[in-house]
DNA sequence: CAAAGTTATCAAAGCGCTTTGGAAGCTCTC
DNA sequence: GAGAGCTTCCAAAGCGCTTTGATAACTTTG
């Protein structure tokens, strides 16, 4: 059923039937009821290609999201993801999603938006400088970035945590409990978040007139195995670090699997502190949290990129929109004094 | 820049340009060659809707995710989604996926396929018996289900892993070690792949001559709490079981915590076996892998999934297709003889 | 009660593409 | 050199919806 059969039905002309469903005020109240309830009982649907085409929108958002090396999705993706597309669905857009081996972004974000296939896109996973961000602002479709670059923020639109802040705190947190060796196991540094919170870790170092030792940092895909090997190899060196600093609860995991296969206990001769994105399925919770931490939603920050987002394409040429998060610092029984050797 | 404007520009009428760009035969190498590169310089796509449109085709394959009451969205589903992702991008698909919450995963599958918005969809996590099916087949969309359900297997589409035999095998590996107490800790069993698990694991103990001992068979969300919490409740008991087997390396992950936490040694004072899907962020590999599992990968699942979904889609009215895999067996650390205490 | 203003409806054009059914312009063949 | 058979291109209709501009019917106003 299409809507001029819908509207052969009623006796009405397609026109009339279009304006009732869509709400539009030129129809009669009895007219727009008759309308619904036939669309109702018949089981119409507009076509969504037919509509997006008529009005030149696509009700879709899209997502690019990049395959890394090992085909691994990281699973930070999917609580974002979540938190976006619920956001989505009940404001009538869908998400459309690309997985893509990496590189090959910025092509993909083109093709979806010349496509007029979706209005909006936002970027995941911004480097430090991002060739993505100008094609878009080329191309001129709305988009949102979870997270920054390095270029000139003011030009478009964010959502971040305060990455440098959180790390320096957790760092200061650590160097008050009296630790000097304390190891950093980061993602990957050319991503922007990794590169302001190995700052803010630095910079709480200096501070602290501690030396940067870069035996002790380690960067890579943030799996368990990342924390699990890093510290394995820590803890057969001559003075092994008394504290870890982690992008992630993934390898904390894998961290706190290395400490108790070595014999040791977390809080008491490692001290963990970990960047926590509240993934739902590894809950750091309960009365005392597994781990102290510095804590952000990242199903939070996808509701609210999609938010900012749908109220760009619904108001255009609004001014770049931003907030910056800050992250709570949750402690947790996984830090403790170091142990004196 | 587009259809029209392009023909215009190439003094050829919109037919020709059309039939040039899609590779049809009725248009000479030379003027085929001029259109393309034509189209290339002007950086000209064709408006996905608009083609979508005239074809009645929309490209795209609908994933309707269900948000569980916690709103998690089960990480479980990323990996399947990259791998799936990955098919459709190659095909020229894109993934639409919907975040829904449990329950209203039928009425927007419907809403899906009337739309024209999808040319197929696949179920996820089927229940025993679940009611999307039906109503898939009365819509007469195609669809991939991945899992299986009670009702009857050959009247659609599935991919699932051959969960009873997986769990039976698991078991009664224990039982060759020399367990007798092996706790279950599983997916809630309204869930098919958990209902069939459970299955082979009393079944495996049943031959055995072994009481079943619904003391220490848990289900729930599959978590990293749920085996934490589920084994520390077991310890304090009077005679703890010496094995656990589950359905998820990510609960496993919480045994684990728990049996160090208590001072014991997994592969000694306690054996675990546990179902990996081999998720990308928790590997469990190396030499000797952690955990002693049934194998399977959800990502190739996701993958052969898109695939056949796409081949149903290109060529309608072929019989429905059915795969059942058989898990790995694969031996880990996690396992040795019970301790006699 | 005619002129002006509202309200409720409609016909038709248009969104950008595909596809059907020709129609030219060729090359062959006898 | 005329009819048959190709090849190469085109005009126009159609996909299902929205939207503009018009019209008919009905109220109000002085």
């Amino acid at each position: 059923m299409n809507l001029k059969e819908l509207a052969e039905y009623l006796k009405l002309s397609p026109t009339t039937v279009s304006r009732a469903l869509n709400g539009y005020p030129e129809v009669s109240d009895a007219t727009r009821a008759r309308v619904m309830a036939a669309a109702e009982a018949n089981n119409y649907h507009p076509s969504h290609l037919a509509s997006g085409l008529a009005k030149g929108k696509a009700n879709a958002i899209g997502h690019v999201i990049p395959l890394s090396k090992h085909m691994v999705m990281n699973p930070h993706f999917s609580d974002f993801i979540s938190g976006a597309g619920d956001v989505y669905c009940k404001a009538g857009y869908d998400m459309l999603i690309r997985v893509v081996v990496e590189g090959e972004e910025e092509a993909v974000y083109k093709q979806l938006a010349k496509d007029g296939r979706v209005d909006g896109v936002v970027v995941h996973g911004p480097s430090n400088y991002d060739a993505r961000i100008e094609a878009l602002q080329d191309i001129g479709i709305p988009f949102v970035v979870h997270g920054r670059t390095n270029q000139d923020e003011s030009t478009y639109n964010w959502v971040d945590v305060n990455n440098l802040r959180a790390f320096k705190r957790a760092t200061n947190y650590l160097l008050d409990l009296g630790h000097k060796d304390i190891a950093l196991i980061n993602g990957f540094e050319f991503m922007n978040f990794a590169m302001r919170r190995r700052a803010g870790y630095e910079e709480a170092l200096k501070e602290a007139n501690i030396e940067i030792n870069p035996d002790i940092m380690f960067t890579g895909e943030m799996t368990e195995p990342l924390g699990y090997e890093s510290v394995k190899q820590l803890l057969v060196s001559k003075a092994p670090p008394t504290a870890v600093l982690l992008s992630s609860i993934l390898p904390s995991m894998g961290v706190v699997r290395a400490v108790q296969e070595a014999g040791m206990t977390v809080g008491k001769d490692i001290s963990i502190v970990t960047f926590d994105d509240q993934l739902s399925f590894l809950q750091n919770s309960g009365d005392i949290p597994m781990f102290t931490s510095v804590r952000s939603s990242i199903r939070d920050a996808g509701i609210r990129v999609a938010e900012i987002l749908l109220d760009q394409i619904n108001k255009p040429k609004s001014a770049p929109y931003h907030e910056l998060w800050e992250a709570e610092l949750v402690l947790g029984s996984s830090t403790g004094r170091p142990v004196t050797r």
